[in-house]
This record gives C-alpha cells, sequence and structure tokens, in this order.
DNA sequence: TTATCAGCTGAAGCCGACTTTAAGTCAAGC
DNA sequence: GCTTGACTTAAAGTCGGCTTCAGCTGATAA
C-alpha cells in the first residue's frame, strides 16, 4: 500500500504518518526500490495500533520506547509495564472525564429548571 | 483570599491563575485598593469549575465565552447549549478511552501469556 | 512532450496552553 | 531605612504535536 492509500484508510494526512515513522513512533516502513514506502500489513497495524493510543492521549515518548523495544525484540517486561502504565493513566483519565460530565449535568439541569420556570 | 492561597488551595500556579484571568476564562479577581486580587467566593468557585472542566480537556475557548456570557448576564439558551456540546464532546472522548483500554488489556494478557510459558 | 501527479527529504513554521522574564510596586520585619 | 518576599504588568519563551514549505524525483496521461 502506499501512503496515500494508508492515510485514506486512517483518515490521517501523508505527513502525519511521515512524521510519525520519522520520529519513531512505528517502525520504519518497507519501501520499493526507488525509496518510495510500501505499506505491508505490520506497517499497517503499527498505524492502527499508534492511531488508537493517540486518540486517547497515550503520549508519543512512551509509544517511542515501546516501538524501539519491539524493534529491537527485547525488553519484554519493559514493554509489558509501559502498556500497564498507560491503561493506569487512561483509567485515570476516564475518571476524571466521569465526573466532570457529572458536573455538566448538574448544571444543564439548572438551566432546564430556568427554563421551566419562565 | 490571595492568588498565592488559591494557587495552594487549587494545586495551581499563581500564573497560570493571573493567565486565566488575563484571556477571561475566569472573570476578573476583585482587587484591593492597591491593586491586588482578592479572591472571594466567586472567584474561587470559577476557579474550580475552570479547573475541572479543564482537566477533561474542555477547550479554552467554549469556557471564554461562557464566562462571556455569564458576566454580561446573557445567552441563558447559548450557555446551556455550550455546556451541552462539551459534554457530548467528553462523552465521546469516554467512549475512546474506553476502547483504547480494551485494546491495552487485550495486549498486556498477550504479555501475561507469554511469561506463563516460560 | 510536457505537465501533472504522488512521492521523497529536511527544515522551518504554527498553534494551544501555559511559563518565564524583566522591570517594577508595596507591606512587614529586623 | 533597608531587605525580603509576595505581588503587579506586558511581552517573550517553551513545549508537544503536528503541518507546511522548498526543492527534488519519477511515473502516468493528454
Amino acid at each position: 500500500m502506499t501512503i496515500g492509500e494508508v492515510s485514506e484508510k486512517f483518515e490521517m494526512t501523508t505527513d502525519t504518518l511521515r512524521y510519525y515513522e520519522r520520529i519513531g513512533l512505528i517502525p520504519p516502513v518497507p519501501r520499493k526500490k526507488n525509496g518510495i514506502r510500501d505499506f505491508d500489513e505490520t506497517a499497517c497495524k503499527w498505524v492502527s495500533f499508534v492511531k488508537c493510543m493517540r486518540s486517547s492521549g497515550v503520549q508519543i515518548e512512551a509509544l517511542i520506547e515501546y516501538v524501539a523495544l519491539m524493534q529491537a525484540n527485547t525488553g519484554l517486561e519493559r514493554r509489558k509495564n509501559i502498556l500497564i502504565e498507560q491503561r493506569a493513566r487512561l483509567i485515570k483519565q476516564a475518571e476524571t472525564l466521569r465526573s466532570t460530565i457529572e458536573r455538566l449535568d448538574y448544571k444543564i439541569e439548572h438551566y432546564e429548571e430556568l427554563f421551566k420556570k419562565n
């Protein structure tokens, strides 16, 4: 797959994909002889994974470390711990969201009351 | 309350508090005769509200508009809609988080399996 | 054949959200 | 009366995360 196809598939720009590869957020993408990127299934899976993680705010740094360890085929335990740490961060974030939503609900309710009165 | 006390109470820097006032994220804080900020209960409630919203990623722009309408004591309906829009954004975000966490769970599970084998 | 794509690289630019700095005021304690 | 430390402002700086640009190559199609 070309970078253009991948960018459509995952709804992100080609620039972002190149940027991700450049900073090591995804492993180096295989190339054709002329140097053009040729995304295989593995590369696509990485894009999918990183896109998902980023959409929830998982930090780029953590992902870069994870990818590097995968590339080096090492740090099994560390890899697992990165995932666990990030999960913990997300769970905390979900809890924060929950309580903010509650607060918004409460305020919205208050406006409903106001409208009823008039 | 001084800005220093408020910053301790809400665990944010005095710089951030001044910044928030400057851009209209909280209404103008009452001042003593010498110009020093003197946070009253209303001001504190605003800080608390904005801190909560920002911790969940509610956009500054939306909050600024909301605060401005409150100050002008107008746009009742619009105010309610701002809150509803932001709630919708947060709910979407919570859903995204939930599915990312699931994906992480799955990957972590995979590492567990690997460790069991060895 | 020429022009118009899609792709390439490296570097500079941009945006949101603070944070720091420079230069100054003011009140309390020694 | 001077130092200390908390406060003031406006403006510049920082940082993460892209995004855009300049200048190039190489393949396709009118």
